[in-house]
RNA sequence: GGCGCCAUAGCCAAGUGGUAAGGCAAAGGUCUGCAAAACCUUCAUUCCCCAGUUCGAAUCUGGGUGGCGCCUCCA
């Protein structure tokens, strides 16, 4: 088997992909913050390392996927005094929030989903160790990294310390020995959730948790580490001084980002206030269109998001669904056929795809001509023998889509219960009165059947002019509302 | 200012040395009582510009132009 390739933003180019301890694969994918609804960009991570897993899963590896929750930080807290609700009520209720959003994508659960508040043990226990090492030091209830004492800092993002001492911060308040330096621990002041520490009671920084927790299910050294560019610098590059500077082994072998989305050529992101949530989308389109509109740009470079995009893929996701559907129909109780050169293909040419640094639109491509096929076979059998082979052929390369569709996470459902939801949210939507529509389809049917053309073309207007498309077939008049 | 990424048809988008996948849109055709859907065909001598390396470059090198990102919370 070829190797899985992976670009890797830690030696800046492709990589094979070689597990510590084959054939497990640990993976650690930074998650929310949750302090409000999910938006678009985070619908494209969690999509595009959902099928990594999926696709690494098919390959054989056993993975262990840990995905956490940020559920204590500065915007938590400043959210719940908005609300004047305690802060944990904030982030369990965008926790369930983002988990509805996920499954509505075909998100998968990760392995573990742990909790920063629910590993405060582990997280101190870290700090600890990093005081001891002397690249921490405690101030005025604070803790801070200390940058310059970790030798290998800038490797992740190629940055040199004197480059970035221009734009360091300083918060006001805050006690630094060196501008560069990022807290690990923060004392509470008064009113905010705190855990009793050795330095006073506070709360961990932002970067601490993801070297704890990783290190707690996936040990010291693992495979893979995703999320965002925007991690880059400064989160995974405060991560990588935390870990390996506590530990003094290496810490993840691999870094995946994630590149943005942007609109109006611009990143989408919460201080621009160009996002949209995917609750907005996902009213509006089809989830799984938001899925497969994401599937279609390769994972690490920027995506524009518009409605418009949105719209073809759902109308493509339509067109994988009907055609399904179709073969559904015309090969009920039809033995399958064994796989032959049009599946191989397929296969081959997905997995070449996938295999190269998860090339989603490649695999992506590689279902066009099946699809062609499989439509072809179910409209145009044949008669006797030759459709006997026809239908055999079409219900493997169903199968055989499916199964290509469930590595990428799409057409899952099954086929008529899409079409008959996507049929009664449009008709909804345009205020049909669907038993009027069946009334008239039935009037057309009859008038049809008495070769009254010109009644059954009447009919066929007037159920246009309500948006109704009309498709003949040798099973019977079938209606859609038009887009 | 420092570091990095990107530029492929009307639109979206793969392809990183061997002669431009795929989708949408458009045009023609098959099928159909007429349609729709589906299927078939056509649709970039060319990959932002200039120079170079090479038998050969969209792919490598240098320069330019345009756009974006990180350096501060961000997926």
């Amino acid at each position: 088997m070829s190797p899985q390739r992976i670009f890797d933003t830690l030696s800046g180019e492709k990589v094979d992909l070689v597990p510590l301890r084959p054939p497990e694969v640990g993976i650690y994918v930074c998650g929310p913050t949750v302090y409000d609804m999910s938006h678009i960009g985070h619908a494209r991570v969690y999509v595009a390392f959902d099928v990594v897993v999926r696709w690494l899963r098919h390959r054989g590896y056993r993975v262990r996927y840990v995905r956490n929750y940020t559920d204590v930080d500065d915007k938590i807290i400043q959210r719940a005094n908005e609300l004047h609700e305690p802060p944990s009520a904030v982030s369990e209720r965008f926790i369930r929030e983002y988990q509805i959003d996920m499954a509505a994508l075909g998100v998968r659960p990760a392995d573990v989903e742990p909790k920063v508040t629910d590993h405060l043990a582990e997280i101190l226990a870290l700090i600890e160790r990093l005081v001891a090492r002397g690249l921490a030091y405690a101030s005025q209830g604070d803790v801070y990294f200390s940058v310059r004492a970790f030798p290998g800092y800038g490797k992740l993002s190629r940055r040199k310390l004197d480059d970035l001492r221009a734009g360091a911060r300083v918060e006001p308040g805050e006690q630094k020995r060196d501008p560069l330096d990022f807290a690990l621990w923060k004392a509470a002041k008064p009113g905010e959730p705190a855990w009793p520490s050795p330095w006073g009671p506070g709360r961990p920084g932002w970067h601490i948790e993801c070297s704890a927790m990783s290190e707690k299910y996936l040990g010291v050294s693992f495979d893979l580490h995703a999320g965002g560019k925007d991690l880059v610098f400064p989160h995974h590059e405060n991560e990588i001084a935390q870990s390996e500077g506590a530990s003094g082994e290496p810490f993840a072998r691999v870094w995946m980002h994630n590149g943005f989305v942007t609109v109006d050529e611009e990143k989408m992101s919460k201080s621009l206030g160009n996002f949209f949530t995917i609750r907005e989308v996902t009213a509006k389109f089809e989830p799984e269109a938001l899925r497969l509109f994401l599937l279609g740009t390769h994972y690490r470079s920027p995506i524009a998001f518009s409605d418009k995009g949105v719209a073809e893929a759902e109308r493509r996701l339509d067109y994988l669904y009907e055609s399904l559907g179709k073969a559904d129909l015309a090969t009920a109780g039809v033995e399958p056929l064994p796989n032959g050169a049009v599946e191989e293909a397929l296969g081959r040419e997905l997995a070449a795809a996938m295999d190269d640094d998860f090339n989603t639109p490649g695999a992506l491509g590689a279902l066009s001509a099946p699809f062609s096929r499989l439509n072809e076979l179910c409209e145009k059998p044949g008669k006797g023998e030759q459709r006997r082979r026809s239908l055999g052929e079409a219900s493997s390369l169903a199968k055989a889509l499916r199964a290509a569709g469930a590595l990428l996470g799409l057409f899952e459902r099954e086929p008529q219960l899409y079409l008959d939801a996507r049929r009664g949210k449009l008709a909804a939507a345009r205020g049909l009165d669907v038993a009027q529509v069946e009334r008239l389809m039935a009037d057309r049917a009859a008038a049809r059947a008495a070769k009254d053309f010109a009644r059954a073309d009447a009919l066929r207007a007037e159920l246009a002019a309500l948006g109704v498309e009309i498709m003949d077939t040798p099973r019977g008049a079938q209606w859609k509302v038009g887009s």
